[in-house]
Parts: structure tokens; C-alpha cells; sequence
DNA sequence: CAGTGGTCTAGACCACACT
DNA sequence: GTGTGGTCTAGACCACTGA
């Protein structure tokens, strides 16, 4: 069984017993995470069938249905009934602004655009080479940007992405962009940003922040640092935000 | 097979087309949601084995099996293997705090303090009758308390609770525990907090929170309005935290 | 209609906890 | 050892999509 022919990757193993278990629809998910990584599948595009996979693999149609289920839950991949199964992806526009959580006190928001302000190379400092897993000194991408909903300017954001991946970024290329910066990542850079880390603060706005944000000097703003994972839990993004609250707010369900 | 004996409930209808069709294992959550409600099985307390539930039901184990995920990804219940399947409880200390995102820079927290300050019947304003489905003016328990972390005061915390439910709630019985007060309404009034939905804004410090929290006045503040609901998605509590974010974060993983 | 995911079953066996 | 949850299988049938 642990024979297998057209599996790109190495032979399965059965479960047995031994200290590190690990059943064998988890295996299967390792596969897929691999093919993923490895760009077999792309984003937007379907997976093979449940049974096909089954057949790849060499275990049973349920087997197979528990490591989807397990990527489905991670948003790795969504399930179409009748359809098929596909790798998520950034570009649906519905999907445009996943991670942000701001969201209107009142009203609904028609429009949000992301407006480039600079896009430069420049070392880690301290924090950011903490969070990306680099040395101090090494080049990221430092991006600034603002965020405006409906044409209300409601969000400041500093970014900063490796330069291994993002280094050909350009101010530019990002001002002739229609689409949110994840979406573009991913079509561009073949990065997908899996899961996000947030840390929030309320801070008083500086004399620069409070002009781009147009509200008053010591005015109160969210702070909310991010990191971002792609696959494998790999650090790719670290990014301050600094979100006026007055008409919006962050909104989070607990479970 | 929709006679079963001893089931407290209702005949299970068999998936059958239609345009409200809903899984044979959706309707026997359905039903376990309907035990946990009426206290047939009580919080920290084990429930019947798979098998057993399934004889009940009238459904093989995988569908019981698949009941209990869904229950267990909510909270409502917690699988340990080999020794069954208990429903969850805010009466461990490991999950007094369970939906405080709070978290310190930099060091450990060893305990957690719960302060009250005043606890008194009162009307229901807009905002709380709005929350908690209640007509303006219905009665609510309205309770301030004080959090700290290692004896520094972080969080200032004003709760309204639906009366009903509450109504016997004293200053001087709260006083004298030791526990969370999630742990607290579960013990003593046998409602259990499910999820919660939180929105978060940045705000300055009034003259007598800056007190309380042993800020300046005028400093930044994270506003946190809570609502908390039990089973079947009812409201219970509506809350409104203020936290001081100098040497603490919120805490946030987005997928 | 064929093909996909979704549900349900019955049975075998494994991993873990307790006695 | 016994009883619990956890995994895996094979097969039947249902619900949904699109040609």
C-alpha cells in the first residue's frame, strides 16, 4: 500500500505505533501543503477530484475527505458542492481586504482603495528583523500606504516585506494597480498569505500621521502591528497599521 | 428508525429532498444543543459514549461522531480521548479568561484579579436594550469592576447583564469569590458564555477612568464594547472594557 | 446526463486512560 | 483488560452544477 506510482513525493507511511504518530489523512494534508508550495495547484484553480486523489495517494476517498476538510477549515482551500474543490486565493475581490477587520460604525462601505505613498529597500530595524526571522540589517521592502473607505482617508499602514520575495517592488508598478496589495503579491510574487498575527494598542497620533489621517494632533488611534504567515508558518510581512476609530471600529467575534 | 425510546425529544427526520434540508447530523447536534440547554448534561460533566448516543439516536456512531465535531470546533463540548467527551466549562482556571484577548508585552502574568466595584440594578439604556433585545427601560444588572494582572490595574470594565436572568447578582456576594465571573453565572445561574462579539476603538482616558486605571487624563484607551451570548444565540451580556495598552496588547490570529 | 462534493452506514482496528 | 475516542475503509446514496 505504501507503494504508490505517480505521487511526486516520497511513500507514505501507515500509521503504527510509535511516539510520533501521525494518522494518515495528516500525511495526505502534507502532501497537498507541499503541492501547494510547490505551485502544482494554483490559486483559483480546482484540485483533482476527491477519488482522483484518492487514487494518487493510495488510501480511500474519506481518508483524502479529512485532509481537505482540515485545509478547508485553514482556508488552504474552499469546497464548491457539485463544482469541485480549489485553492483559495487573494484575487477574488470578495476576498480583497480578508485580513482587515475595520469595519463602519453605521453604514455599509461601497469602496475601499489602497493608495501607494512610497515604496523604498532599506534594512530591518530591530522589530522587523525579530518578526521576519532575519538579521538586523538585512533589506526588506518598506512600503507606506493609506487606506480610504469610500474616499475617507481611515487608515495609515507601514510595511515591511522581504526582499528575497518582494524585492522588485516598485512605487510605481503598485500605482497602476486596481487591486488590493495581497491580491497582487500573489499574482505577482506567487506568495499567499495563509494566516496573520495582530497586536493591538491605542496610541495618540504624531503630527505626521494625524495630518495624512486628517484628525487632530494627540487624537487617539488604534495600533495594529501584523505579521503575516505564508505556507509552512513562514514569515513574509510585518506591517504597522494606524486606524482611525471615530466612524469605524475593529471588530473581532470570540469563540 | 425515527422510533427511538428514549430520547427526550422529538422524532429525527431522515434527510429527504427538500428545500430546507438539513443533514441527519445537524439535526442530532440540533438535539444534543437541546440537552445542554435543559442542563440534562451539566457543564465540566462527562456525556454518553458515541455508541451509546448513537442507540439513542437511532443513527450510527460516524453520524453521532460527526454531531460532536461540530459541537467541539464551538466550544460546547471537549473530546479527551480515552476518556470521553465533557461538556466545556468556565469553572476550569485554565479557561477563567477565556475570552480576554489581553496580553502582556513582554513577561508572564501569574494571576489575574477580578475587582468589583459596584453592582445595582438599573434601566436599560439604548445602546444595552439594543444589544441585549431588551425594550428601553427593562431592568438590567449594571456592574463595574476592575481587572489587574499581577496587582496592576489594566482594565476598567462596566457590565450590564440581562435581569432576568441576573437579577440576584449582590456586590458583596461577588466580593467574596474567588473566581471569574464567567465561572461565576455558571455556577451560581447556570448560563454558560458561548461566543462573544467584540468592537474596538481607540478613545481618551475621562477624568475618572484615568483615575481608576492610574493614567493621565486625556491618554489613549482601548475601547472594547462586548456582546455575549448563550446557546441558541441569545444575548446576555453587553459590556464595555476600557484597557490601558502601555505594557499591554490585544491579541489577535486572523484566518 | 455525468461528475463533483456531501451524507450515512457498518465494521475493523489503533491510541489512550484507567483499573 | 475494558471502555473511550480516533482512524480508515468500502460502498451506497443524496444534493448540486453545468453541459
Amino acid at each position: 500500500m505504501s507503494t504508490d506510482s505517480s505521487s511526486p513525493v516520497t511513500h507514505i507511511v501507515r500509521p503504527v505505533a510509535s511516539p510520533t504518530f501521525s494518522p494518515l489523512y495528516r500525511q495526505i494534508k502534507e502532501l497537498m501543503v507541499s503541492a501547494l508550495r510547490a505551485g502544482e495547484w494554483a490559486p483559483g484553480m480546482a484540485i483533482p477530484s476527491e477519488s482522483e486523489l484518492a487514487v494518487r495517494f493510495g488510501v480511500s476517498q474519506g481518508t483524502v475527505r479529512k485532509a481537505i476538510d482540515e485545509m478547508a477549515a485553514e482556508h488552504l482551500l474552499v469546497r464548491r458542492q457539485g463544482k469541485g474543490t480549489f485553492v483559495e486565493s487573494h484575487n477574488n475581490p470578495r476576498a480583497y481586504y480578508r485580513f482587515l477587520r475595520l469595519q463602519p460604525n453605521d453604514r455599509k462601505v461601497r469602496q475601499k482603495r489602497s493608495i501607494p505613498l512610497s515604496c523604498k529597500l532599506q534594512p530591518a530595524d530591530r522589530a522587523v528583523a525579530l518578526a521576519l526571522h532575519l538579521a538586523p540589517g538585512e533589506s526588506v521592502v518598506a512600503l507606506e500606504r493609506l487606506l480610504s473607505f469610500d474616499d475617507e482617508v481611515v487608515v495609515f499602514d507601514q510595511m515591511f516585506l522581504l526582499a528575497d520575495i518582494f524585492g522588485e517592488l516598485t512605487l510605481e508598478s503598485l500605482q497602476q494597480e486596481e487591486h488590493s496589495l495581497y491580491s497582487i503579491f500573489e499574482r505577482r510574487f506567487g506568495v499567499r498569505m495563509i494566516r496573520a498575527e495582530e497586536r493591538l494598542r491605542a496610541v495618540a497620533a504624531d503630527r505626521r500621521i494625524a495630518e495624512l489621517l486628517k484628525v487632530g494632533e494627540t487624537e487617539p488611534l488604534m495600533l495594529v502591528e501584523r505579521i503575516t504567515y505564508t505556507y509552512g508558518d513562514q514569515p513574509v510581512e510585518w506591517r504597522r497599521g494606524f486606524y482611525a476609530t471615530d466612524r469605524y471600529h475593529y471588530y473581532n467575534e470570540l469563540n
